[in-house]
DNA sequence: CTGATTTTGTACTGACCCATCCAAAATAAA
DNA sequence: TTTATTTTGGATGGGTCAGTACAAAATCAG
């Protein structure tokens, strides 16, 4: 019927987002985007329908991996609730060390675009607010599951916890992109762990 | 001699600063600048070298602000030491509760710029890392005092308590850049500085 | 009032921005 | 092979970007 694609969108959409993750959506131009992804212009417009459909689709595709990964471990049935805690901030403080050469990391997707774009753009907005409900719903079970079986020891209720295990995360990864290290990073993950067993 | 400023310098700054508060360095044009500032383009270009030279003058004067804001609560004599931290706790939440018309707030400059900027300029950096340096000793002085006044519990090193809080903090700008409001903040506060006193 | 000096408003620069246009290339059905 | 359809590269468009040039305006010492 017509010329088939000589790329994977897919593959394009990868490089996308992790052109928008290392220098933020006003910061990547279109021409990086045709760089970074090794189309051309025409192709770029002919798959997504502008730069900003190109970071939405970019960032729902982070959310949509980054959360599978989360909710996979929190929901891990061969882990004790606690446990299943501690895995998740030994992953984050995993992405956080210096990920790159110059000792910082490049943050989060979400985190940076609650930052860059959170009071102008309402569907980025809207993206992550979407994605912190079920973080937070996924978190509010593993605490409840935590308190019931003894392991968590904190009366807080299994929301409030929920919110400031977010909110702990949410700060490492500013504090990975401002240069952190892994020591600081378990440090930090290990006293956030001890206030829900203390 | 010669013809008089018509404007005030430090007022411009205080403008400039505002709109890289609001929307971040790239997505502030220099005519956004002109119209925040009230000046011309001439007056602007020279009072300062440049829109990054501008920035920096802006970041340079929050942090100066900021950070001495948070030096009065944490060396205020007058206070114990765990209550200067529940005070800088309380400081955070007023200024991240809401301060805007749709629930989120400008969040905080530091914060905003390491997530724009930390792995691309390094002057940013620089001011950036120079007044966390400045605001970690001050947190790890009052945890120590706190340790040894029996009002800190926590047997944690005070450098490792500080990066904690300090982390928590950036957490508590992202959350409200994200629309978290006061009793959300006011939580994590709580159990925060639970963790200090367990 | 004159002249030296600085600020100011306006017009302008070249570069880059995002997006579109169009024709050549590539395919597969007819 | 022809035809319909889609992708692709390259040129192009209008607009905005950061920054500059320049002359008019404003001051005050002399």
């Amino acid at each position: 019927m017509a010329r088939p694609r000589m790329f994977d969108e897919e593959r394009a959409l990868d490089a996308a987002m992790h052109a928008f993750w290392e220098n933020g959506y006003e910061a990547t131009s279109t021409q990086d985007l045709c760089t970074a992804t090794g189309l051309g212009r025409s192709s770029i417009y002919n798959t997504f329908a502008s730069k900003h459909d190109l970071f939405t689709r970019s960032l729902t595709r982070y959310i949509e991996r980054m959360t599978a990964d989360q909710m996979a471990i929190l929901e891990d049935a061969e882990q004790a609730p606690l446990d299943r805690i501690r895995t998740l901030f030994a992953r984050t403080v995993d992405t956080e060390a210096g990920t790159r050469k110059d000792g910082h990391s490049r943050g989060c997707l979400t985190v940076n675009t609650t930052v860059e774009f959170a009071g102008r753009d309402p569907e980025a907005a809207r993206l992550v607010e979407r994605d912190l409900d079920v973080r937070l719903a996924a978190l509010r079970s593993v605490i409840a599951a935590g308190q019931t079986d003894g392991s968590i020891t904190s009366k807080r209720p299994p929301e409030e916890l929920a919110r400031f295990l977010n909110t702990v995360v949410g700060g490492m990864r500013v504090a990975g992109q401002g240069g952190a290290d892994r020591a600081t990073l378990d440090a930090t993950a290990q006293i956030t762990l001890d206030a829900l067993t203390n």
